[in-house]
DNA sequence: CACCGTAGGTTCGTTCATTGAACCAATTGC
DNA sequence: GCAATTGGTTCAATGAACGAACCTACGGTG
């Protein structure tokens, strides 16, 4: 099947690269896990994206080790999606998308990304400004920049509103959900 | 249109980008230009893609300023496709890529980038492991890794075996083409 | 016990994108 | 006059994405 994933002519790590993770959808996937999205509710009302096409790339996600799919309660049988080392190593590639994103497409700050050790903003390439040192995942706080939506439709944006240390859990909160 | 390339929900420079650079082959057609190709025959045969798609993507990226198409002879009419400075900036993104199907998917070595001025090693982020400096794509120079094909069929693969900077218009040997 | 709500899916018909093969056009070299 | 080169377009077939509907398993409420 010479469409969907592979790239059967090229002898090259970023086309390796993009067979696992060049789908529609999938970087914006991982985007979410590193924010803290593990149910799958919860990925299907912030990314607005079909059923079918979330199942079929969390299932690939998790088959390729980039998810790891765990029960956290019996009954009733309930499922949550957390990203593995392998899909932690993707934040550099996102960082990458979403400087060039702020740089060449629209202007706005809509997140910043601050080193939890030393308060400095984490740059283009997951650098610390005020450090200099190459800040892991697990110490970058997401805040809300000035020009994101300080009221989303959807209780997943709103549980992003809050600083938000990346890959901890999100905690959605169910009690005001909007008609 | 919800399907293609807007990701209407997204408030998200990552989204945006992957809007404009998202699509099936796009980066890949990215990454050539950077490597020096520019002409569609050259595009044609190394990334083996279908012309249709070929001119689709060259259309929308010529239109979104990463490419610019530009005429080279008068009779017959001949255009190449030439990265811009908005296109240049993608090279952190595909280094990030690079590094991540690198280290997560395939082990091998095929490319090395190195320092023009220094003669280091451009890693991860597009930063020289000797000098230290973000080294701009321009004075990257790509030279063919220990596990490349060192005999392939297409003569666009045969000319990036010679070591060639980055962005430099590519010279292919149309003596030696293969049946 | 009937019924609703929630979480996590699957199924299915329609629409859109990708593919590969064929065709087209302008010009140079023989 | 004829083939080759370069840079495309067109078209039918196939695959992927979309959105709506449906399904399962449980818990809570009246």
């Amino acid at each position: 099947m010479a469409l969907g994933k592979d790239y059967a002519t090229q002898e090259c790590s970023i086309a390796r690269a993009l067979e696992v993770v060049g789908e529609r959808w999938t970087l914006l996937v991982v985007r979410d896990a590193l924010y803290g999205v593990r149910r799958y509710n919860d990925f299907l009302v912030h990314l607005g994206i079909p059923r079918a096409v979330l199942s079929a790339r969390l299932r690939t996600l998790t088959e390729e080790g980039i998810l790891e799919k765990r029960r956290y309660q019996e009954a009733p049988p309930r499922d949550e999606y957390v990203v593995t080392d392998r899909g932690a190593a993707l934040w550099p590639v996102l960082r990458a998308l979403g400087q060039w994103g702020r740089d060449h497409v629209d202007a706005s700050r809509l997140r910043i990304f601050r080193h939890a050790d030393c308060g400095g903003t984490v740059e283009s390439y997951g650098m610390c400004d005020a450090c200099g040192t190459l800040v892991p995942v697990s110490d970058v706080v997401m805040v809300p920049g000035p020009e994101l939506d300080s009221a989303p439709a959807d209780p997943v944006s709103r549980a992003l509103l809050r600083p938000k240390r990346l890959l901890e859990p999100l905690e959605t909160d169910p009690g005001q959900h909007v008609d």
